[in-house]
DNA sequence: GGTTACCTTTACGTTAACGTAAACTTGGTT
DNA sequence: AACCAAGTTTACGTTAACGTAAAGGTAACC
């Protein structure tokens, strides 16, 4: 039983927190070909899988037109041997960068997961003062 | 021994295979501070990492207001406790989408190198039939 | 029938991150 | 002295990815 609903771009817009021109830029950029009924577009879930992938490129830091690429890569049916040794390169390329990038993010992780703790313990030794100052002033007090 | 050398800013564009002009892009917006021999820059081994730093922010599709965010993160000493508290939040938000990123990052590994295997498959089959042929080629010969 | 809520196309505006060109200085070489 | 390579500032141009405004169509609700 697939989900058989079908979306409107609004719809969409709110699910994922953009704007519908956004969303049709996308179609103007041609990562997205929904249907018409008259004027209006709807959008199939199949629709709705490529415009989370989109989002998710985006948050990779890619171009809609790298993304339109992966998509173009994924879509190829009628496929040479040529056209396929080369869909091969461009993956392993793909996957080239993305390990280096995982490899940035780890790095960074780690940078940040120090610092905090740097942060972590200004705010302790703060705090060990204000300690001080209090129970010394309690002491004034008595 | 710390390296002491002191680097152009040619020599730097050419390490990092970027242009001059992105360099003292990146000083105009804040994110480097070289010294100055009368007119022209001088880049520590500081500003080298820094750089570095800037291209691998880039790599992970953060804008250079966002890796000058870090740098100051990274670089307050004088730190109220309300400075540190902001500091940890603002910390804390990094890692989740990186964290988030980092998932991302292992799904898509994972999609090409489906896709790669796809690949290979049609590629294996094209060859089948092309030895196949011209096995019958061969054998229409003799 | 008028308003409201979405939808449409067209088109000009905007921001980030540089590219590119012009005009000038400076240090070393022939 | 002349010249070249590399540096400088100033400023206008460019591309991607939308934002925003104008002008209009359609379906439902009051």
């Amino acid at each position: 039983m697939t989900t058989q609903t079908t979306y409107s771009i609004g719809e969409l817009a709110r699910e994922f927190d953009i704007t519908t021109r956004s969303i049709r830029f996308y179609e103007d950029q041609g990562l997205l070909t929904p249907q018409r009924q008259g004027q209006t577009r709807l959008y199939t879930n199949k629709d709705r899988v490529r415009l989370k992938l989109i989002l998710r490129g985006k948050r990779l830091g890619f171009s809609l037109a790298e993304t339109k690429n992966l998509f173009d890569l994924y879509d190829m049916e009628n496929s040479s041997e040529r056209q396929l040794r080369t869909v091969l390169a461009l993956i392993d390329d793909k996957k080239l960068s993305l390990k280096q990038q995982l490899e940035d993010i780890k790095v960074l992780l780690v940078e940040l997961s120090n610092l905090e703790e740097r942060c972590r313990d200004e705010l302790a030794e703060i705090e060990a003062q204000s300690m001080a100052k209090q129970s010394s002033s309690t002491q004034e007090s008595l």
